[in-house]
DNA sequence: TCTGGGGTCCTAGGACCC
DNA sequence: TCTGGGGTCCTAGGACCC
C-alpha cells in the first residue's frame, strides 16, 4: 500500500504577488491581465472568489462582477522561481517528487514512518516547513493513489490536510460531484448527467462493461476512478522525475482580430523563432510542425506537416509554418489567434550523422551565436526583421545593447 | 460572460505495409 | 476483382488540466 501526498499551493500566483506587495493581503486580487483586456483569470484571491471570480473566467466578466478588484498582469518568471523553492522543500521529505505543474506536486512517502512519523504528522511538518521557507500556504491530500490524493487536497483547501485512509476511498468519493474527478470536465459531466449520473457514487454503481460501451476506453478509466483507482494514462506509473517535453508551442491572441497579412506573417515568424530557440535549449529536434488559427467566431483550425528530417533551425520551421499558413488562410479573413508548435521531438543524439550538410552547419552556428546574444542582452535584441514587427511598437524600441536589429550570417 | 497560453492524451479515418 | 486483418504513421479535431 502506497502513501501518496498531493501538495497543492493555495492561490499560488496571488500568494506570490502578496509576498511582493503585502498591502494586497485580504483584498480582491485577480492575476491574468487588466480589466478590459482579452484574456482570462489565471488566479483569484479568496476575497475575489467571494464575488464569483474564478480561474478561466474572462477578465471582462471578472471586472463586471467586482469592479474594484485589483487586476495584475502577473510575474511568470517569479512563479517559476517559487515553484523551484517549493520543489526543494518537498525534496527534503522525499526524493520521489513529481511536479505536476508549477503549483502542485505528488510525493511518495511510502515507508517513511520511521523518519517522518505517521502521515498527518509528516503533513503538519511539511506545512510548517513550506510556510517558513517560502512564505506560502499549501493544502495536502494523502491517500493510497495519486487520484484520490489529488481529490483530497482539493477538499482540504485552503491550508488544510486531508488523509483518506486505505479502504475508505470509495466512501470518500461517493458524495462528491463527478466533476471533482480529474479528467471529468464540462463535456463528460454533461454526458453523465444525461444518464442521471451526478455524484461519483452514482458512477461507481455502473458496471465497467456498460461504461466501456458508452464511452470507450475513457469509460473504462472512469469506472476505475469512481472506485478510487489510478486509471488511465493520467496517473499511470509511479512518481518519477521530469520527462522531456513531447511538444513545444507558442500562440498569440491579438487584442483585436486582424486580417493584416504582414502582421500575421510577422507574428508567425516571431512565434516560430521562440519555438526553435526552445528546441535548441532543450537540445531537441522536431519532426512535425503545427499551425493553429482561430477566427472571429472562435472556430479553431489546425494544420500539421511532418518534415523529411527533424530540425531545430528557424528557417526550416518558418518555411513549413508559412506554407501551411498560406494554404489555410483565406486572404482578408480576420484572425483572432495564430499559433505554431512542434512535436515528434528527438534528442540531439538521435540526430547524429543526419545533420552534417555544410548549409545546416552554418545555420546552426549562426543560431547558437544569436541565442547567446539573446541570453546576454535580452529576448528582444536579436530577431529576424519579420519577427521584429510582430507585435508592434513595444518590441522594436528595446535594443539595450545597440545591436543591429537584424541577424547576420544566416542565408 | 465572450472566451489566454502552454501542455497531455485520445479518437478516428486514410495511407501504407506485411 | 466485390475483396482480410493487424500495425503504424500521418493528420485534424477535441477534451481536459493548470
Amino acid at each position: 500500500m502506497r502513501t501518496i501526498f498531493h501538495v497543492d499551493m493555495d492561490a499560488f500566483f496571488v500568494s506570490v504577488e502578496e509576498l511582493l506587495d503585502p498591502s494586497l493581503k485580504g483584498k480582491p486580487v485577480v492575476v491574468g491581465g487588466q480589466a478590459g483586456e482579452r484574456g482570462v483569470v489565471s488566479a483569484a484571491s479568496y476575497a475575489a472568489r467571494k464575488f464569483g471570480i474564478h480561474s478561466a473566467l474572462p477578465l471582462r466578466t471578472a471586472a463586471k462582477l467586482c469592479p474594484h478588484a485589483i487586476f495584475l498582469d502577473g510575474h511568470p518568471k517569479l512563479y517559476r522561481e517559487y515553484s523551484h523553492r517549493v520543489h526543494e522543500v518537498l525534496m527534503e521529505f522525499s526524493p520521489l517528487v513529481e511536479m505536476a505543474s508549477v503549483d502542485e506536486a505528488y510525493m511518495d512517502l511510502t515507508g517513511t514512518e520511521r523518519l517522518h512519523g505517521p502521515p498527518l504528522k509528516a503533513a503538519h511538518a511539511l506545512h510548517e516547513r513550506m510556510k517558513s521557507k517560502t512564505g506560502l500556504n499549501c493544502s495536502v491530500g494523502i491517500a493510497s493513489s495519486k487520484m484520490v490524493a489529488k481529490v483530497s487536497s482539493d477538499q482540504a483547501k485552503p491550508n488544510g490536510v486531508l488523509w483518506i485512509q486505505p479502504g475508505l476511498e470509495a466512501d470518500f468519493l461517493a458524495p462528491l460531484d463527478v466533476r471533482r474527478i480529474p479528467g471529468v470536465g464540462k463535456v463528460t459531466e454533461r454526458h453523465l448527467a444525461e444518464l442521471g449520473i451526478k455524484k461519483v457514487g452514482d458512477l461507481a454503481r455502473l458496471d465497467a462493461p456498460f461504461l466501456m460501451r458508452r464511452f470507450g476506453q475513457w469509460g473504462l478509466a472512469l469506472a476505475g476512478k469512481a472506485r478510487g483507482a489510478d486509471a488511465g494514462a493520467w496517473f499511470d506509473g509511479g512518481i518519477g522525475g521530469e520527462d522531456d517535453p513531447k511538444s513545444v508551442s507558442h500562440e498569440h491572441t491579438f487584442s483585436e482580430d486582424t486580417s493584416d497579412a504582414a502582421r500575421l506573417d510577422a507574428t508567425l515568424v516571431h512565434l516560430t523563432e521562440k519555438v526553435a530557440r526552445r528546441l535548441r535549449e532543450y537540445s531537441l529536434h522536431a519532426r512535425t510542425v503545427h499551425l493553429k488559427l482561430r477566427n472571429s467566431a472562435f472556430e479553431t483550425l489546425t494544420r500539421s506537416h511532418t518534415l523529411h528530417q527533424p530540425t531545430q533551425v528557424d528557417q526550416e520551421l518558418i518555411e513549413a509554418a508559412r506554407a501551411m499558413f498560406k494554404a489555410a488562410w483565406v486572404a482578408g479573413r480576420k484572425v483572432r489567434l495564430i499559433g505554431m508548435g512542434v512535436s515528434g521531438l528527438d534528442t540531439d543524439a538521435g540526430q547524429m550523422g543526419l545533420l552534417d550538410s555544410p548549409r545546416h552547419e552554418r545555420a546552426m552556428k549562426a543560431l547558437e551565436a544569436a541565442d547567446k546574444l539573446r541570453k546576454k542582452f535580452g529576448e528582444k535584441t536579436v530577431a529576424l526583421a519579420a519577427g521584429m514587427a510582430a507585435d508592434a511598437p513595444e518590441r522594436v524600441h528595446e535594443n539595450p545593447a545597440g545591436l543591429p536589429g537584424k541577424r547576420k550570417g544566416v542565408d
